[in-house]
DNA sequence: ATGCCCGAGCGACTCGGA
């Protein structure tokens, strides 16, 4: 069985580029993240058409998560209990991050994580607390079942080690989001939870990276962030026999600045 | 060549991304 996850920035303007992926790549399950649509503009016929089930989340022109799988596709959860809202001061809204479905024996989930926008911007709390949230409710289902095979997917908009950014000294002397101390904790919280990043230890950097900025040529730069990761709980990293990140997916006219990440398992 | 930002909604500009 192969998972992928797959920051895609706009399913509409991607479909041709997605529908090509999903035929070529043989995933059985593909997280999506950033669909950008709401359900009455899904391009449903693209997943039916390349003989995917698909659940989506979506609640406007924002975020926007998704779950294709062909095998199986239940229990379709979207957001996770108490997921924490944002909104300017009177109007808080749950955005649509967060789409869980059981396929083939994985509780699959794909996480669009807020992103901080700055040190010291309201959306820096409200991304950790949401990380706290989730970290929480994984601790929670391990508890209920340590053997459950559980893939916490998506764009986690963190760079837990230093060789996840091309200059962590740019990103640390001007206080850039991503790698600051609390967002790293963030992202270790899950890992001392139990939960390991298995595609790090196929895919060893330095300069291996998911997301490349379309500005300032940063692909052909390679001036990229490792920022998009699976997680595992023990019984479902047990099963994984490879990983990959596919960066061929990022080149060419028309590529998301996020490139696929891939899990096979036994 | 991988090549100097892109997508959505609105309405011809603004916001969000990281």
């Amino acid at each position: 069985m192969k998972i992928a996850t797959w920051n895609v920035n706009s399913l509409r303007a991607r479909a041709d580029r997605v529908e090509a992926w999903l035929d070529r790549s043989d995933v059985d399950v593909l997280a999506i993240q950033e669909t950008k649509c709401k359900d009455n503009n899904f391009p449903w016929d693209l997943f039916e058409n390349s003989g995917y089930e698909v659940a989506h989340f979506g609640l406007s022109q924002w975020n926007g998560v998704a779950i294709a799988s062909r095998v199986g596709l239940d229990d379709v959860e979207r957001t996770f209990p108490g997921q924490p809202t944002f909104g300017k001061d009177t109007d808080p809204v749950q955005e649509a991050r967060a789409i869980g479905a059981t396929c083939g024996g994985v509780r699959i989930w794909s996480l669009y994580v807020p992103n901080g926008r700055a040190l010291g911007d309201p959306h820096m709390p409200y991304k950790l607390h949401w990380l706290d949230v989730l970290k929480e409710h994984a601790v929670e289902w391990l508890q209920a079942d340590p053997h459950a095979q559980i893939a916490l997917t998506g764009d986690w908009n963190i760079a837990p080690q230093d060789e996840d950014v091309w200059d962590i000294d740019l990103f640390q002397r001007e206080g850039y989001t991503h790698v600051s101390p609390p967002e790293r904790a963030a992202f270790h919280a899950f890992e001392n939870s139990g939960f390991t990043d298995v595609v790090r230890p196929h895919t060893p950097g330095p300069g291996v990276y998911t997301y490349w900025d379309y500005k300032q040529l940063s692909f052909p730069k390679k001036m990229g962030m490792r920022i998009d990761f699976a997680l595992a709980s023990p019984a479902l990293a047990a099963r994984v026999t490879g990983a990959s990140i596919d960066r061929e997916e990022r080149k060419g006219k028309g590529a998301s600045d996020h490139a696929p990440v891939i899990v096979e398992l036994a």
